[in-house]
DNA sequence: AGCTATTAATAACA
DNA sequence: TTGTTATTAATAGCT
């Protein structure tokens, strides 16, 4: 339900992903509260920002969503009134601390150290994984360096179009084409010997290239056009 | 968004009511889910029907949702509690919780993901601790997968010898190595078709080969010798 | 429970 | 951030 599809995945881009919180956080706030509405129903959302910050809709009152959610496992008392506060930071940072070995552990593995303990499956994972990851990136790098070619191009015919210009008013009319060549540099790049046209440059292959792909030439350059 | 516009006030029609209840619940459900994925949220609902059964979702547990919702409202209203520990502990926490946001994107790189924001060098050196991550993958996989086969090895030769041993015994002394060949399987693994010494296995080159080494030969086998 | 005609939500863009 | 609009997704009214 937008200008195009899209697949329910973390979103990447954190400016993206910000927007779509922003909106989407309302929309479900708002559905919360026609669904308690039209249907007569007690409703409470609670929603934590992936900075934390709380967003929440209760159709009568969060604190009363939660003792009647306490009820309905009958588990009361059991998470809507904490009897030490400390114990609850405390139980808090031992959570947040067990993630963060868990990751570390991961991290290490994916950074090929640490591997003892790891199966010839778990290996062959692991590889695949960082094949993957490779192949991602490197994609990612020629991209960024396609985009700046073609920035460099798309700047290099905007000089050569001036020093066309210039030409023409230095000499005129007569002989823009012929012999009697301006010693100026004409494509603006000072790159492009034989030239006539505007600078092209672009990759002569992928940045890298995969095992797969090796036997193919794999020099990497810039070639002219 | 259905055949006919609605106004968001409470369906008379208690039917018509327990239908919408149904689809809309299932709905808001659906975009919490979504929400909590799309935008890396913590989201928690709670839906209490007008028969008062219980409907809920979480993206990590209502118990969690509820706990953070509490300390959420706690720390806001702490202005006239300072007491030290409770923020010494806070503290802890948050720091926790940023080395991990740290290391969840650091991973996510890693694994190849969110990758817009990065520059060419950045990329080129995450790709530069991929390959080289890779690289000691693969040789701890050769390493375990030779001792695999050192291991067989090992069994092989025992079988061997002891085959030796039963051959003498049911032959004699006569005519060990002569033609006549025993139609026993005389290495005990049934692969070494004219070897007449121990089975002798290895890898005939390294697992996986980086682009480095390719041109060499890269079949990954068995060989005897 | 299914099936559409419609409305509502929202992804992409400005 | 806030608004606009082309599309998709949700769903109201029926079967």
């Amino acid at each position: 339900m937008g200008r195009g599809k899209i697949v329910i995945r973390r979103i990447d881009n954190s400016t993206s992903r910000q927007v779509t919180f922003s909106k989407r956080r309302n929309g479900l706030l708002k559905k919360a509260k026609e669904l308690a509405i039209l249907c007569d129903a007690e409703v409470g959302v609670m929603i934590f920002s992936s900075t934390g910050k709380l967003y929440d809709f209760a159709s009568t009152s969060i604190k009363s969503v939660i003792e009647r959610y306490n009820k309905a496992k009958e588990e009361h008392h059991q998470f809507g009134n904490p009897t030490s506060e400390i114990k609850l930071w405390q139980r808090e940072a031992a959570m947040l601390r067990q993630q963060l070995q868990n990751l570390q552990e991961n991290h290490r593995q994916m950074m090929g150290e640490e591997l003892s303990g790891l199966s010839v499956k778990d290996l062959q994972n692991l590889e695949n994984q960082l094949e993957m990851s490779l192949r991602g990136v490197r994609t990612k790098k020629d991209q960024l360096l396609m985009d700046e070619i073609q920035e460099l191009n798309r700047k290099g015919n905007l000089i050569h179009q001036e020093n066309v210009e210039l030409y023409k008013k230095v000499y005129g009319t007569r002989d823009v084409n012929g012999a009697n060549r301006n010693p100026l540099l004409i494509n603006g790049l000072g790159i492009g010997e034989d030239s006539h046209g505007p600078v092209q440059l672009q990759l002569s292959q992928p940045q890298q290239q995969n095992c797969e792909t090796a036997g193919r030439a794999t020099k990497l350059g810039l070639q002219l056009h």
